[in-house]
DNA sequence: TCGCAGGGCGCCA
DNA sequence: TGGCGCCCTGCG
């Protein structure tokens, strides 16, 4: 059985929404569709899906933030704020950050392209998990495992949703990541059966290690270097993916994950076509960009995704 | 039918 | 240290 149903189809129009002033700037869309998070069901201008695993319908009006709580008990704004305030990072000033990177023409670039792009807070766990499948695959794929999984787990959310234009009804599932004493008990060939296919192997094991006492959240009081090195020893989780979880859910800002889009427009800009390792761009991309590297290489990434993909 | 892909790993030189 | 094949799956 799901987790949460609702009884009656949720209708946009008809609810009323929470108001929240996000900073300035704050792109919601830009935020949810840069590739940095998974499971967000973009619904014409709003986003459906969950923080902290509950159910929330968001849409940006101008300097507004609309939002509607899905889940069975009410929220109060205060800590509503806080929780959204927390999910979209709204405590970096992005201003200072974009200021910083003026004297860069392919940053200054990529910041008037998607004004108001912000990095996104996750949790640990549903971040490793979701990355550890996103080794060699791509988002349908990987949503449709997360489906799946947690479909697999009984730990599947259900939303009955009105489209406000068409007044069509239908059923939106949101996955819920399994706990890892949940998928720690699950067979390896199930796992396997729900098209992760070798990673598997990895996600138990990650799982079993997470049991027995890997302090995956506390890496966030350490240095990067030591956090990414303890991350590193579990399997399927190398310099990449390591990145992915440092900055995208352990208060690592400084991370640069490198990808193949990435290494493509590094090499393309900054080392005029000469070939890089991953890794070593990683470091470079540290050192040269400081302490928000991170928020460089999420620009970058979805500026290398959506401009040069020829 | 086949090659490919938003990595990681183990093997080998 | 770097190059290579393999790992599952779905898609063109």
């Amino acid at each position: 059985m799901p987790l949460f149903t609702q009884n009656t189809a949720f209708s946009y129009k008809n609810s009323t929404p929470t108001i929240l002033i996000p900073p300035s700037p704050f792109n919601l869309i830009f935020s949810l569709t840069c590739g940095q998070i998974f499971g967000w069901k973009q619904i014409n201008q709003g986003f459906l899906g969950l923080i902290q695993n509950n159910p929330f319908f968001l849409e940006q009006k101008g300097d507004t933030l609309a939002l509607l709580n899905l889940g069975g008990s009410p929220l109060e704004i205060d800590p509503l704020q806080k929780q959204l305030s927390h999910f979209f990072r709204w405590d970096d000033d992005l201003k200072k950050i974009l200021r910083s990177w003026r004297k860069d023409p392919l940053l200054s670039k990529t910041a008037a392209h998607f004004p108001g792009l912000r990095l996104i807070r996750q949790d640990p766990w549903d971040c490793l998990v979701k990355f550890l499948l996103s080794i060699c695959s791509n988002i349908p794929k990987i949503e449709k495992t997360l489906i799946r999984l947690s479909q697999g787990a009984e730990s599947i959310i259900s939303v009955p949703f009105q489209d406000p234009k068409t007044k069509r009804c239908f059923e939106t599932q949101l996955p819920v990541i399994p706990s890892p004493s949940v998928i720690a008990s699950i067979k390896e060939e199930k796992l396997r059966s729900t098209g992760m296919g070798f990673r598997a192997s990895y996600l138990k094991e990650c799982s079993k290690q997470i049991l027995q006492g890997f302090p995956l959240n506390s890496l966030k009081q350490k240095s990067y270097s030591s956090a990414k090195k303890e991350l590193m020893e579990l399997p399927g989780i190398g310099e990449k993916v390591a990145d992915c979880v440092l900055l995208f859910s352990l208060d690592h800002p400084e991370a640069f994950p490198v990808d193949v889009w990435m290494q493509k427009i590094l090499e393309r800009y900054y080392f005029h076509g000469k070939s890089k390792t991953p890794k070593y761009l990683s470091e470079w991309g540290r050192s040269h960009f400081g302490n928000f590297a991170g928020y460089v290489q999420q620009y970058l990434y979805h500026f290398s995704r959506s401009c040069l993909k020829s």
